[in-house]
DNA sequence: CAGTGGTCTAGACCACTGG
DNA sequence: CAGTGGTCTAGACCACTGC
């Protein structure tokens, strides 16, 4: 192909294609990218196909030469496009069985988004977090909620509050706030019901997968009724955990802020 | 090439490398991998190339071209060994340039280790951090200094304590703990003396570079010291970050514990 | 054994940088 | 303009999985 933009990645087999939208090589104003590679177009396709539901959580998608053909690509190609949402843990390759999309339901990636480790050991070693709902409340989104959600204030909203405790030890309380569009008909019994991590929930009853998440994180000082929740005395030092989570698209879906008992356990980053 | 384990990958081009150590396709106790690929060779001999000062920080290393005519390998070969250690940021590409050993003084990416950031805009825009150097002694690693440092509890290690301040708000308290031998001259005179990121000192003064780091977070209450040194009342939450920080081959040269003031600030971490 | 992803090659051409 | 990294192709063969 001498691909003066792709003239073979036409509407008839990639109908959403967006093609450049200057010409290549055409510098635009102030950095615009004048240019996307081939990989980057068919990453956006394979984007479309995950986002439309037309592949489902931990479902292998169609093969590399399968997917070369219906782009009418070479391999290489393909292979360049999957890598790319391989490493952002969007698609998983398993060498011999295929490609395969990305959950949260996999025992080895359980906590995927959960930092937090045992002073000793894995968090394995100490079996099973213990999940309590404290409440599931619909309520109208604060400015605060609905800048994070980029939602209009005003909103409807989910609030969930949570406590996770690990060997009996009460040692995170989380609150949750969903648009409640997305999450229609979540309730309290529902969380109580189900027995995995939420985002498995959130991708089997609500088809909407936590894709990327950023976090910020401080130390505080719990408030009288976060003591009691986590059965901490007032003045114990607390890692507050704010997290933004996001699936295609970054469309955020979800604001979570977490108090971390962190006497015996730590939040872990690498840092490259 | 036929590539039976690479022939071409010999002694004469190639002094040290390490060819598989087990026949290929057989499968060894215990998932010891039995086969390594041939890029992943050519990566560990570009890594040794690193180690042993052959390419200095910042510095070009040769051009794809040359690297595969030296290996006998191809260019895409070269270029997938290249691509792992450009994503793992030991080196830099610069399309049109070259390829660059990666460094901790460029501007850009002067707090690559530093998930410090203000409540409002970047750290770049409180302008430079304001560092002093409380002091910087030699003693004897402690059971703990000497667990982190992979070295013995009683060798010689160096203490550097300092604040950074940003605005001229005291905002992180850091004791920094290196193994004497590789920082042999380092006094807080010479620390003093350098206006720039200590990692770029390293680098430049002692040949250490520093390319992977594992932190641990968790949320404490400063001890009366510590509260002297960044003027914050007792009782004041930080964020206490203990930082094991790994030379090339994992070799750990820095154990270092932050203090970090977070009513301004926060520590951002992204998840995918 | 067929089917999948993984490696490797050789060659063509494109995009970007700097002299 | 030459030199660098970046993209794309076509084809061969290897390693792993499961029937």
């Amino acid at each position: 192909m001498t691909n003066a933009r792709n003239p073979s990645l036409d509407a008839s087999v990639a109908p959403t294609v967006v093609d450049a939208p200057l010409a290549a090589g055409l510098p635009s104003v102030l950095g615009t990218p004048a240019f996307s590679p081939l990989y980057q177009q068919i990453k956006g396709l394979l984007l479309q196909s995950l986002q439309s539901g037309e592949w489902k959580s931990g479902a292998a998608i169609p093969s590399e030469l399968e997917l070369a053909a219906r782009y009418r690509v070479s391999q290489g190609t393909v292979r360049k496009a999957i890598d790319e949402l391989a490493v952002e843990n969007l698609l998983v390759r398993r060498q011999g069985k295929g490609t395969f999309v990305a959950t949260h339901s996999e025992q080895q990636v359980q906590y995927r988004f959960l930092k937090l480790v045992p002073d000793s050991g894995d968090l394995a070693s100490e079996g099973p977090a213990q999940r309590t709902i404290i409440d599931c409340k619909r309520l109208r989104a604060s400015a605060e909620v609905a800048r994070g959600l980029a939602i209009r204030s005003g909103d409807a909203v989910l609030q969930v509050r949570r406590v996770l405790a690990f060997g009996g030890v009460p040692t995170i309380l989380e609150d949750l706030w969903l648009p409640a569009g997305p999450f229609k008909g979540l309730t309290a019994e529902r969380l109580r019901g189900y027995d995995g991590p939420m985002y498995a929930l959130f991708e089997a009853e609500f088809g909407v997968r936590m894709v990327r998440a950023e976090e910020k994180i401080r130390a505080i000082l719990p408030d009288p009724q976060q003591c009691g929740l986590l059965a901490v005395p007032a003045g114990t030092p607390l890692l507050s955990v704010e997290r933004l989570a996001y699936t295609y698209k970054d469309t955020p879906m979800e604001l979570r802020q977490g108090l971390y008992l962190t006497d015996k356990h730590f939040y872990r980053n690498e840092l490259h």
